[in-house]
RNA sequence: GUGGCCAUGGUGUAGUGGUUAACACUAGAGGUUGUGGUCCUCUCGACACGGGUUCGAUUCCCGUUGGCCACCCCA
């Protein structure tokens, strides 16, 4: 690094190995989760017209208004890098026709997210999410059973001191009464706001809900509360995904000040939270959004959905030591020692390979211990020696690692003998 | 977008207005041209970038870039 060189952009980062190896499991855990429940795999373009985002996560909100990636083509066409996933597959729903496949539509993605945001451990300008959208049914069990797959997964994973926060925030039919009772009060004791709060009381008083100012907070503990002034149809759909998460023991916590920062959200809303500091500290959430297709063009449809930040579960699973599954880089590793062992040695790795045995070899190593310290440092289970007695008699040795113990065996019975062992 | 803290090999750390810039891990070579995990020896490898102050800057100052923390927001 005598000269200057290059280095990732300001909230990127490379994922090296030994990151994707953490990546890799939470991905794996989730969709196996997801193709369990009946879930099928969607991926959207990386970027989309802009306009998609603005009617689709709302102009008011803080990602349309300062965090998207958003750029002028050759063409002069206004273009956005997805900052969230809803949105996208709402259009593809509209536009691939999947209104006229069986109903709900179930799919998951995991896929790179893009938000102009100022970086800070756990928020990245570009981040992983795992979501899932159901898209065609108003059923509180459809709720249920996303709110218990997210959460499912955390808890496999292990990970400690998470909690699962829901809530309601109603739909058109009622929140818009709520919302004047809030205005009605926040204006009665506007004095005692932040004044963040009061800015934002006239555009979206919700905010002040769960703003974190003291004041405000202790204000809040009196402000007319939003599920105690639903309507009757999200009353009743609130309920029952309150008493089949009891009924289903999943340890949720209703937090009646949850709001979510995008437009689209009704009913249903739900966050996890770690309680570790430091780092940001929501790992994930969702909600519904029975009002979006129909504002991206389409007829009435109910849909559900949600994503969690593979990122922070990542850092969240080094925080808290937890180790993942053991793998093996290499079962078998081929030390040859000569020219002629080094042919026979390399067919043989080929045919290792080829039978599904994880094998690496010291094809550009000479010396025996070299190549076995190798062999060692790869955790293999097996190597294979061949030098030039055993080149000259077709036959090889096979070392188990971990005794020692090593038995010669002709050459063409390798691969069977190493199956056969590996299997026990 | 606002404010604060920070920046030494690949990693984790030491240190200085004039030094061969130190140590550990890792990596490479050897001790051991047919037997690994230990041990020993050696080697590669750094003062983020640009400007200023100074006889002299890795060290002090400013800017840039990047990271972190708080606000904000979310994933």
């Amino acid at each position: 690094m005598a000269k200057k060189t290059f280095q990732t952009v300001r909230g990127t980062r490379d994922l090296l190995p030994k990151d994707n190896k953490y990546f890799d499991f939470i991905f794996d855990q989730y969709v196996s989760e997801a193709k369990n429940a009946g879930f099928s795999k969607i991926e959207t373009p990386m970027f989309e017209d802009t306009n998609l985002f603005v009617r689709g996560v709302g102009r008011e909100t803080d990602i349309v208004e300062k965090e998207m990636y958003t750029f002028k083509d050759k063409s002069g066409n206004s273009i956005t890098l997805r900052p969230e996933g809803t949105a996208p597959i709402v259009r593809a729903y509209l536009e691939d026709g999947m209104q006229a496949w069986p109903q709900p539509v179930s799919l998951y993605y995991s896929s790179p997210m893009f938000r102009y945001d100022r970086p800070q451990a756990g928020r990245y300008r570009e981040f992983y999410q795992f979501g899932v959208e159901v898209i065609g049914s108003m059923s509180p069990l459809i709720d249920v059973s996303l709110i218990s797959m997210s959460w499912r997964v955390l808890e496999k994973i292990g990970l400690k001191d998470i909690t699962l926060q829901v809530n309601s925030i109603g739909c058109p039919s009622c929140r818009p009464k709520y919302r004047r009772m809030l205005s009605a009060y926040i204006t009665d004791n506007a004095k005692k706001l932040c004044k963040n709060c009061l800015k934002r009381s006239k555009t979206n008083p919700l905010r002040v809900l769960d703003c974190k100012e003291k004041v405000c907070r202790l204000l809040m503990e009196d402000a007319p509360i939003l599920i105690n002034n639903l309507c009757t149809e999200c009353h009743n759909h609130f309920k029952e995904v309150l008493e089949w998460l009891d009924d289903l023991e999943i340890p949720y916590e209703l937090n009646t000040k949850l709001v979510r920062g995008l437009d689209y959200y009704t009913k249903t809303v739900f966050e996890i939270w770690t309680k570790s500091q430091g780092a940001q500290n929501s790992l994930g959430g969702g909600g519904r959004y029975d009002e979006l297709v129909e504002t991206m063009g389409g007829k009435a449809t109910p849909a559900i959905g949600f994503a969690m930040g593979i990122d922070r579960i990542v850092e969240l699973m080094k925080e808290q030591e937890i180790q993942l599954p053991e793998e093996r880089l290499a079962e078998v590793y081929v030390v040859q020692l000569g020219d002629e062992a080094k042919k026979k040695g390399f067919k043989l790795l080929n045919e290792l390979q080829k039978s599904g045995i994880r094998t690496q070899g010291g094809l550009d190593k000479d010396g025996i211990s070299e190549q076995l310290k190798i062999a060692s440092n790869l955790g293999a289970v097996y190597s294979v020696i061949i030098g030039q007695k055993e080149a000259m008699s077709g036959t090889a040795i096979i070392k188990e690692m971990s005794s020692g113990n090593q038995e010669v065996v002709a050459i063409e019975k390798v691969v069977k003998e190493l199956i056969k062992r590996l299997k026990d």
